[in-house]
DNA sequence: TCGCATGATGTAACCGGTTACATCAAGACG
DNA sequence: CGTCTTGATGTAACCGGTTACATCATGCGA
């Protein structure tokens, strides 16, 4: 019942012409006559033929196929960047194909497996931090791949992203120039995230005699911002702001503060990291630091490519974190 | 200098066995001995062999992969049910490969061409209303797709989802119940949504001689939640509550109304829809509709399976939105 | 002891493209 | 007019698996 579909034979049936003609129109190479060229055109829209992607990967050894394994999805920053690199493969006539590590490596590392095995040419994959089996997995096949959401000179494996804890020790000057003293700072679960331990690093180079920090570590959502609040006033009852690592747990800060009736940034402040779309549209207006989110997948999934189409070696990319001023932080110098 | 990878040849050659007999083993028939499979997978290992998913994709013709084809992946509900999906099929051995088309139907149309073209063997698409080049392509190809996020008994497609149009009529009732008589309903571009069209028709339904209902249009995310607040206190100065189409609208709404001193739900009760991860946490807690994209991404992912492995016909499954209770409602019958 | 069923394994065709190499016609040139 | 070059096209081997069918050994029943 499944009607025959269009295969090259067919084509080549159609027009007279052989195979290797064929192919060599649907690739696009020089020698082919015009008008051989457009006749096998219409003779392919008239079948509704399509390459079959197997065939032409067999031979080729190329599935135009690059794997992605992200921590999670279901974080707008995570989504951005995704879709930023989905648009650019596609647009190289790539595909990506997805996997979900919930920022574990042994899943991880059975996600690789999984991909490569469905015929994924290069990975994405986020921070630095991986299992080493994985790593011996891709030099043994010499898969090429790089980190992502991170900067590292030092590493070995092409990166590109930004400098987690310059960005992190630039969000702790940026509050000490506006005159806070004594700062708490909210970060998502450690043992998941290197990016996260890079910020950590970076506010503690930040640190000095007449600073205060306190650090709190909650669950990376609305909820553990919020959450969080209670034990801040508790252990930090004088911090004039709080640093969080996400806009999205600034955002629970918002209604953790809300909620015992403290008022930002009059009463306190509050700073985030990301810039998701919704950062400006919250009252007060979100001070936070701008992530180039959207920049990282294109640069990601064009230098990928083009490695794989030319061997252009991947080159490790800086993206600059911009703070972005809006009206959560108040100004206590200026007082 | 790429370490020429382990093809099955290596194997049979390893072991002294052929390559059907390997071969064998890699697919777990049964008629191989105990003895025998293990020195494959020991041979396996050894080498780091895995098939080539190309080439075993070209003699059976089955790719293993699925493709979705979402409006955006930067909502967390749609995250929510991409990463459900995900897992599910990763479960079953499939790969899920994702396209973006911003609502657009040619974007869409593109999309699937180039996903065929990859070989996805199934397509998981947003909604009824698609370009019917895309449903005639589906139909020649013989492509099995559902529709998802939408139930709808009359489609020849199969459905998977929520009837969103039961969904709003019930979100008008439960406000009706709690004494709103005057409702204002904020959604995002009807253009781009036939399930908006459908919650809009739904509300519709639910109207009657003693309620007064308004309809405001903005875009899909907390900025326009916010925005929208304007409009509606010059429209709609007497609504007691409005209902978004989406928790995103309902939080620019808090945001909306916190601006100009209204307090919800003392002043304006506020309804949303999607009952996204953050809605419990937010001052004064969402009411809202919960939307099971989770067990949606499942199921969808899991009758497709069943579908491909072994010829089940893909059941349009009903799955229900449960209004859930908490304090963005005032209560005016009470009073 | 023979015939047959059964289970384990091997042989080779096939899946649908790509591409190195061969072929052929036509024009250029001496 | 013969030879050489060049561009267009055809031929067929190959990519790395799967699988129908063949083969062979073994054990069982008569």
């Amino acid at each position: 019942m499944a009607q025959k579909i269009g295969r090259i034979r067919d084509v080549a049936r159609e027009t007279g012409l052989s195979t290797a003609t064929i192919s060599r129109v649907m690739n696009g190479a020089k020698n082919v006559s015009p008008e051989t060229r457009k006749r096998v055109l219409d003779a392919c829209s008239k079948l509704d033929y399509l390459p079959n992607p197997a065939a032409r990967a067999l031979s080729t050894s190329k599935s135009r196929t690059i794997a992605a394994i992200i921590p999670t999805i279901e974080h707008s920053i995570y989504a951005k960047y995704i879709a930023a690199i989905e648009q650019t493969l596609s647009e190289s006539g790539y595909s990506l194909v997805l996997a979900i590590s919930k920022g574990d490596d042994d899943t991880e590392l059975q996600a690789a497996r999984k991909l490569l095995g469905m015929g994924a040419q290069a990975f994405i994959l986020s921070g630095g931090a991986h299992s080493p089996d994985l790593m011996a997995l891709f030099a043994r096949r010499n898969v090429p791949f790089v980190f992502s959401s991170i900067w590292d000179l030092q590493s070995e494996i092409p990166t590109i992203g930004y400098d987690n804890a310059d960005l992190a020790y630039n969000a702790v000057e940026y509050l000490v120039h506006k005159g806070h003293r004594e700062i708490a700072v909210l970060h998502g679960p450690l043992a998941e995230s290197d990016r996260t331990r890079a910020r950590l690093d970076g506010v503690l180079r930040a640190d000095r005699e007449d600073l205060a920090l306190s650090f709190f570590e909650t669950s990376l959502d609305v909820a553990g911002g919020r959450e969080a609040v209670d034990r801040l006033r508790e252990r930090s009852p004088n911090a004039t702001a709080v640093l969080c690592f996400s806009d999205v747990l600034a955002l629970g800060c918002y209604f953790g503060f809300m909620n015992v009736g403290l008022s930002v940034p009059d009463d306190i402040s509050v700073m985030g990291f990301d810039n998701l779309d919704w950062s400006a549209s919250v009252l007060p207006g979100l001070t936070t630091i701008d992530l180039p989110a959207a920049d990282m997948g294109r640069n990601v999934a064009a230098q990928l490519v083009s490695h794989l189409e030319s061997g252009t070696p991947v080159a490790p990319t800086h993206l600059d974190g911009v703070i972005v001023e809006r009206a959560s932080v108040a100004d206590l110098a200026a007082r």
